[in-house]
DNA sequence: ATTATTGGTTTAATTATGCAACCATTCTTG
DNA sequence: CAAGAATGGTTGCATAATTAAACCAATAAT
């Protein structure tokens, strides 16, 4: 391997947010710190990550502006991992891996968590829409290719 | 290394969707079916990725149900790679994806492709939604954990 | 008939990941 | 306040995953 290829350079949206989030581990993190966990031993116990990768991923999440290092509250010098502005704007995309998910990764019959509005509890839906209300799929969208620059 | 992790099991819809698309190249080679590339040389020059590693990443994706082989139409035996109506299914995560890039993975000025409405041209949107229509962020929701089955 | 293209497979080298052992600092508890 | 436990790592080694490059059979083009 002479390194893995980086996508920082891309013009595709889509690319560069998985050269920033599309590893195997990093997505889970913050599944997780949407969940509310905040402690690096929190995360090692959920997720079963051995401790040096979980300590780079962490690390590089932090540089990335996903997450931020705050001290805890605990009145010590210790500290905790938070999401951003910027890290709770991927929202959408667990949002949207937890849909795909429920329709087809799990029997008729099979419990799942479930992820629900707080006041209501009732659960919440993904759209896409144009501008004027339409929900689309993809067969209703096309990609416009920025030209190379001259 | 014993093995990479599984999340088959997991009861968390997520994890389950990452443990299919969430590895390195996966969402990018649906990424490029998204944009029309159906055939083995036409992903393998997108994307620069190592023959045989995508060699079993489509082999994986079929097997996943989220590409199909079909014979291509140019009368020959060739097979082409499409997206299944589950691989379609994806288009969120997608949107969501390219959604975040656009927003945070840009200079202000720098340009980048865009996703638009095929009959009117203009950009859409992605929300999440409560069942009422209001627009729910991360701070609004909760996730309900299944409780151990016993 | 000959050559080029497509769609791979195989091999060897390198990188990434995991596990276990270790360690310094901070908490807790008697 | 001393001693042990918990936290948050680091280090070293073994194994798995990824890569580039060479190779190859079947088809397509000339």
């Amino acid at each position: 391997m002479v390194a893995r290829k980086s996508l920082k350079g891309d013009y595709c949206p889509s690319a560069r947010s998985l050269d920033v989030i599309g590893d195997w581990w990093s997505l889970l993190i913050v599944r997780d710190a949407f969940d509310g966990l905040t402690r690096f031993g929190e995360f090692q116990k959920s997720l079963g990550i051995a401790k040096n990768i979980l300590t780079e991923r962490l690390r590089t999440l932090v540089a990335s502006g996903i997450l931020e290092l705050v001290p805890a509250g605990d009145s010590g010098t210790r500290m905790e991992y938070r999401l951003t502005t910027m890290g709770k704007d991927l929202f959408p995309v667990m949002v949207a891996l937890r849909q795909f998910g429920e329709r087809y990764l799990f029997a008729p019959a099979e419990e799942h968590s479930l992820l629900v509005d707080r006041t209501t509890g009732q659960p919440v839906r993904l759209d896409i829409r144009a501008q004027d209300g339409r929900s689309v799929g993809p067969d209703e969208t096309v990609i416009l290719k920025v030209p190379e620059e001259t």
